[in-house]
DNA sequence: GCACAAAAGCAAATAATTTGCGTTAGTGAA
DNA sequence: TTCACTAACGCAAATTATTTGCTTTTGTGC
């Protein structure tokens, strides 16, 4: 939605992208989710209704929208010493963002589209930082679980329990750690 | 939504209730799902609309509450043989329905309300036949893993490849299987 | 700057949702 | 069984959201 690979004569204005986001954003910090309609979104943003209607198609795909960009991690996971202690870092943060009532919300409207692609992108983003840790430990001669073995059994078991509305708390979230790092070293 | 703990006088019809899961089950086998509404819902179900508005609060509810009721499983699972075998082939089974078309379908309608009413419900499900398989386990004298970790490592990388659209196929399946096993046998 | 094509604005038409009120139907007690 | 009671249902009007045809604006390549 951001870029198009081949731009043809009469492009879509940033403008209108940038001012419904920001718009969806403040709404729904504020108010109650319920409440968040087109109309409204539409003259915060100054923007006529149709135009949202026509780019978007409904509320649900423009949210997912706006939740998957809030999804993109703003920077490289932070260096704390060891690959394992960067790992344990960055998911104990990464669990908590996407516990709170603000990311689960946004989990779940990535979701609730027919189309893929917002889940795929925000997937997408957790699998690149994972990357960043898997060539920091690759550098360091440090033994490191695989990609797939990080999804399967780090961030596919804290995502499944925040949609499925079972608690957690950090002390999984590292046990879950060291089984994976364990199994890997074996 | 089902039952009441304490039925006051003036119960909820369960005409109404039937009808209209019958109604909505009927649309989505037939018509493409964005043109689901519920005025047509109500009108195939013999109901009014507000009926519905009042008693679900809105077509993603009802979905929900649909989507939950048909995710209930039917029966025990088979039984063939070990533990191990039973899981492999129960395993099996729930991640080909759950990665049907239908299957993810109904998995985003559970997921996508803000209450987690039907998610929980639906997780509980899943949990309960495993139990079953874990209680075999247990009779045989067969070591078998817990129930925490079949959710951890078996169910959620499963549930979190469909659900952002990842691909996998029944060799992946048979690999968690394995892993957990070998865990849980350590 | 010019020509072109895709978006955006506007307003009327359509469809969905909410709401007030009268009616029906399920429940507990006599 | 009947009665009193309360919640759910049906109906219709009012409100709000969504769609659509058409015009104007804006971004792009020449």
């Amino acid at each position: 939605m951001g870029h198009r690979e081949n731009p043809r004569p009469g492009g879509r204005s940033a403008r209108v992208q940038a001012a419904v986001h920001q718009s969806v954003r403040e709404m729904l910090a504020k108010m109650d989710r319920a409440d968040v309609t087109i109309p409204l979104i539409a003259q915060r943003a100054n923007v006529t209704p149709s135009t949202i209607y026509r780019r978007w198609g409904d509320l649900q795909e423009l949210l997912a929208d706006v939740a998957a960009s809030r999804l993109q991690p703003e920077g490289e996971p932070a260096r704390i010493g060891s690959a394992r202690e960067d790992l344990e870092a960055w998911v104990e943060q990464y669990a908590d963002e996407m516990a709170s009532g603000v990311g689960r919300q946004m989990l779940r409207d990535v979701l609730a589209t027919i189309d893929g692609t917002n889940a795929e992108r925000c997937s997408g983003y957790t699998q690149q930082q994972l990357c960043v840790l898997i060539a920091r430990a690759k550098e360091n001669g440090e033994s490191f679980p695989s990609l797939g073995e990080l999804m399967d059994h780090l961030i596919s078991p804290i995502i499944y329990r925040i949609l499925f509305d079972q608690a957690f708390d950090a002390g999984y979230v590292r046990e879950l750690v060291a089984r994976v790092m364990r199994k890997s070293n074996a």
